[in-house]
RNA sequence: GGGCGUAUAGCUCAGUUGGUUAGAGCGCCACGUUGACAUCGUGGAGGUCAUAAGUUCGAGUCUUAUUACGCCCACCA
């Protein structure tokens, strides 16, 4: 393609579109096991099959591609896992919302057969929603191995999991106060449970002596429970009411009368002193009745509706609205002794969304105790490592107070618990028993039970794969901080008891990404922007830099549209650079080294500058990487590209196109050398302008692919450093500085852009003046000059009144400006530049007379202190001598 | 109640193990379309680094306290 047919500015629907389908049908992606080469894996955090795309999954897998290709060109064997988690509760809920509304029906209506046939269906058609978005965004997913928590092989997995801890001893059935959502009409963990702070009423109940003797105030804030209390207790170190222990209150609106018991679960300090006790209803009074051997009476339905223990006049009742009658009545009944406002946690259902309520029931668990060991031991050696590391502390914190986890679900939607009852009898198997009137369980599993084994399941287990053994440890987990017990923790308690390995030994947690005000992206909110909208107004690229670009170190994202303009720009500015060079022919044949020209030193100072600079961010990238910091990396690129290629090295290297012959010759093939690093670097966050670049180019051939292509490494592992590179570097920003300082002079002056002047320079010294001569060609058209004289001399001008001029560190720079020199302006100017200069020689010598700060600052501190004293006495000298000349 | 995080330019954020004059992007102002790019160029304005004390020759950086905001955990009935 010629630089002609290379529009403007880049378009990136089309070239997005053609280098996927290019990749994916060329079996890029694939990772398979390969003992030539090191491997790299990682396993998708899989989205719910029921998700569509939103930006927190677009920084986790943008994350998660950067370091895929970046490894792949870094030569390991690459693989990344792909799927989709069943979400039980989510997508039953989902799927039973979508039966009402088009059929009118319920799952309830369809059966349990019916009904997961229907959510099997659902998935079928719109499942694959997020798999197609996550394309679209250049994830360089080994497709072909996508997985589906409830396929065939890792329902199996997830079986054998559960019998294997069923026959250790680690899994049990038993009734215990658990977490109910009235609304999904299932038990919950304890992490699906939210708890927010809320104002609510705390009401104190008079509860009489059963002898008449007078009352006790009872406080609370769930009065519909009171129809479950089975006694009051008090502390027995309570003066108060310790002689009341034994003795009985009637509970009111009832029959019945309940012990008063000692406990030291009653505060003397907290309300009243005295606590009902409801133990079938409240986590910590199920402890008390335990201990008491107190009679357990479940006042709610699975609703959340009174039942018939509360009595006719509640029975049936919800109970937000038996708490209303209640309170009616207990007042009628003069036995409202107040109500106090009260802000308290209260715990909401994470899918439900409604307060869910401590019940007890029948639920199946997991002893998590030695589990957990090993996944502690894990992390505190460091086999694992969490970036950024203070998640250690919470994973720490959480794992050293595990609970058993309720893994049983009333739900459909799900693998169901491998048990069978008949009778008395309980058999726990991967298949069915033999034999006549089995009954299932009709309970499901927890989601995160098929998930916590994700990194190996995915992988073929229990059956031995070539994948386990090449794949398995994966490398790098990039996931949120949000579902860090949910699932991290468990992958690496699953990893140590069933591989006998840790799952992962890198965890990146992302940032979250809010909007511009800080508030979580949701739909309710209509804040969520739609990444595929983004993606057709921006590009993917555009996207996933700029998302990396914002992401501030280890806090939440402020993300807006607007923001992406950031890598909109970027990768136009980086199609602009490519164009101008098609423009000026073909690229060199020789682009791939520049080894000759480096030997020989025939490299200008711009050149050797550029390619210093560029050497440098290599390292440093690859740096970045390894730990991380992504952010880094594309901030160094972005700067190296816009601001050291682009500002400076194509500016300069205009001159030598326009000269012609080995100049031309050298400055494109340097420039190509250059720019062939260049799309490497920035290939892992922007994969398809890179790629379409490369082609368009000709740095690769049409069967070639950037993917493979290496990674630059430093220059010295195959080529001729750059010698003398940081005195190089220092030198020729030096340059610039003279001239960014030329060009301020020009401005000042009012002297128009277009308009070629001369420019007189002071070099500071003998090695600056030869530098500044060396490179005369780019220094007049980087000023636009039409002349530079060059000498260790003032400026001359006919008449006295000398010449504006601006001094740094490499020199000055002098407008000459017959006649029109503005003395006064001049003179303030370095009368203003005379005092900052004291004051730092003033500072600096002070410093320096500092007998305490010679004696324990290290000599090379002290050293650069007494440099730059002279420094600055040399620069002051050059000033107080054109102040002179102002006179 | 416990733990963690954050506080630097109008906004969003960098700032490596303490070491010369604290940076970038956006926004703002001035000027500019001579063929890479107006999704651009050149230049400019803009900061007592939340507050207080301390350690140190030296603190944006380390310590302590305070304030503000955010998050997580917890049986505040």
């Amino acid at each position: 393609m010629s630089a002609q047919e290379m529009p403007k500015a880049y378009e990136p629907a089309e070239v997005e579109k053609k280098w996927y389908s290019y990749w994916e049908s060329n079996g890029l992606f694939k990772g398979r096991p390969n003992p030539e080469k090191k491997p790299y894996s990682i396993v998708i955090p899989p989205p719910n099959v029921t998700g569509i795309l939103t930006m927190g999954h677009v920084l986790n897998n943008t994350l998660q591609d950067i370091l895929m290709r970046w490894h792949r060109m870094e030569g390991y064997e690459c693989c990344w896992f792909p799927g989709t988690d069943h979400a039980g509760i989510a997508t039953e809920a989902r799927v039973n919302k979508e039966l009402m509304k088009t059929e009118h029906i319920s799952r309830d209506d369809l059966g349990r057969e019916a009904f997961i046939e229907r959510v099997w269906e659902w998935k079928k058609k719109y499942g694959g929603t997020i798999i197609r978005q996550l394309r679209r965004l250049g994830a360089s997913c080994d497709w072909d191995r996508e997985r589906f928590t409830m396929d065939e092989g890792l329902s199996r997995a997830v079986r054998k999991v559960f019998v294997d801890l069923y026959n250790k001893g680690y899994i049990y059935r038993g009734r215990r106060m658990i977490n109910w959502c009235p609304v999904s009409k299932t038990a919950l963990s304890d992490e699906e449970v939210i708890y927010k702070d809320e104002q609510g009423k705390f009401y104190h109940f008079r509860y009489p002596l059963t002898d008449g003797s007078g009352h006790l105030v009872v406080a609370t804030t769930r009065p519909e429970t009171m129809f479950g209390d089975t006694a009051v207790a008090v502390n027995p170190n309570d003066t108060r009411y310790s002689h009341l222990i034994g003795r009985t209150v009637h509970l009111p609106l009832t029959d019945r009368d309940i012990p008063i018991i000692g406990d030291e679960h009653a505060d003397p300090e907290k309300g009243t002193g005295c606590v009902k006790i409801t133990p079938a209803h409240d986590p910590i009074d199920f402890q008390v009745g335990l201990r008491h051997n107190l009679e357990f009476i479940s006042v709610l339905d699975k609703t959340a509706h009174l039942n018939a223990k509360a009595g006719p006049e509640f029975e049936g009742l919800d109970r937000f609205e038996a708490r209303k009658l209640i309170l009616k009545k207990m007042e009628e009944q003069g036995l409202l002794e107040k109500v106090e406002d009260l802000t308290h946690a209260v715990g909401y259902s994470e899918r439900g969304g409604v307060p869910i309520e401590p019940m007890l029931s029948e639920q199946w668990f997991v002893k998590m105790e030695e589990l957990a060991k090993p996944a502690i031991a894990a992390v505190r050696k460091g086999r694992i490592k969490f970036y950024p590391d203070r998640w250690t502390k919470t994973y720490f914190h959480w794992m050293e107070g595990i609970k058993d986890w309720c893994i049983s679900r009333q739900i459909w939607w799900g693998h169901r618990i491998p048990a069978w009852y008949r009778g008395d009898e309980t058999y726990v198997g991967v298949e069915p028993p033999q034999g006549e009137g089995w009954v299932q369980e009709e309970d499901v599993l927890d989601t995160w039970f098929s998930s916590w084994l994700w990194p190996f399941s995915i992988m073929g287990w229990p059956d031995k794969t070539p994948e386990q053994d090449y794949f398995y440890p994966t490398s790098d987990l990039v996931t949120g901080p949000d579902i860090i017990f949910f699932w991290v923790a468990r992958m690496i308690m699953a990893g140590c008891e069933f591989k006998g390995e840790i799952p992962f030994s890198n965890v990146y947690f992302t940032s979250i990404i809010r909007d511009e005000l800080g508030r979580k992206l949701s739909k309710s909110l209509g804040n969520s922007p739609d990444p595929l909208d983004v993606i057709d107004r921006y590009g993917a690229d555009a996207l996933r830099f700029s998302i990396i670009y914002i992401a501030p170190v280890g806090m939440d994202i402020k993300y807006s549209n607007e923001k992406c303009e950031i890598g909109r720009n970027f990768a136009n500015k980086l199609w602009n650079a490519c164009r101008f060079r098609r423009m000026q022919g073909e690229i060199s044949p020789n682009f791939r080294e520049v080894d000759d020209l480096v030997r020989n030193g025939r490299l200008t100072s711009d050149e050797a500058w550029m390619l210093a600079k560029l050497d440098a961010c290599a390292i440093d990238m690859k740096k970045s990487l390894d730990e991380f910091k992504f952010h880094q990396a594309v901030h160094d690129i972005y700067e190296l590209v816009w601001s050291s290629f682009c500002d400076w090295f194509i500016e300069a290297s205009k001159v030598r196109f326009a000269a012609g012959g080995e100049a031309r010759e050298q400055a494109l093939r340097v420039l190509d050398y250059a720019l062939w690093k260049l799309l490497r670097l920035l290939h892992p966050f922007m994969p398809f302008i890179t790629e379409e670049l490369a082609h368009q180019m000709g740095f690769l051939a049409e069967s070639e692919s950037i993917m493979y292509a290496e990674f630059p490494l430093p220059m010295s592992v195959r080529e001729a450093a750059i010698p003398d590179a940081e005195s190089v570097i220092a030198k020729t920003e030096a340059k610039f500085e003279l001239i960014s300082a030329g060009r301020t002079l020009r401005i000042s002056y009012n002297i128009a852009p277009g308009k070629k002047i001369d420019f007189h320079i002071k070099a500071a010294n003998d090695a600056m003046e030869e530098f500044l001569k060396k490179g005369m060609d780019s220094l007049k058209w980087l000023l636009n000059a039409n002349s530079v004289t060059i000498s260790q001399e003032d400026y001359h001008c006919d008449d006295a009144s000398g010449a504006p001029s601006t001094l740094v560190a490499a020199g000055a720079i002098f407008l000459p400006l017959k006649g029109l020199i503005d003395v006064e302006a001049e003179k303030a100017k370095l009368k203003k530049q005379q005092t900052e200069l004291l004051g730092w020689i003033r500072s600096s010598e002070a410093k320096l007379s500092n007998e305490r700060f010679l004696a324990k600052a290290p000599p090379k501190v002290v050293e650069e202190a007494k440099a730059y004293l002279v420094d600055l006495k040399e620069k002051l000298a050059r000033v107080e001598s054109a102040l002179a000349q102002m006179k």
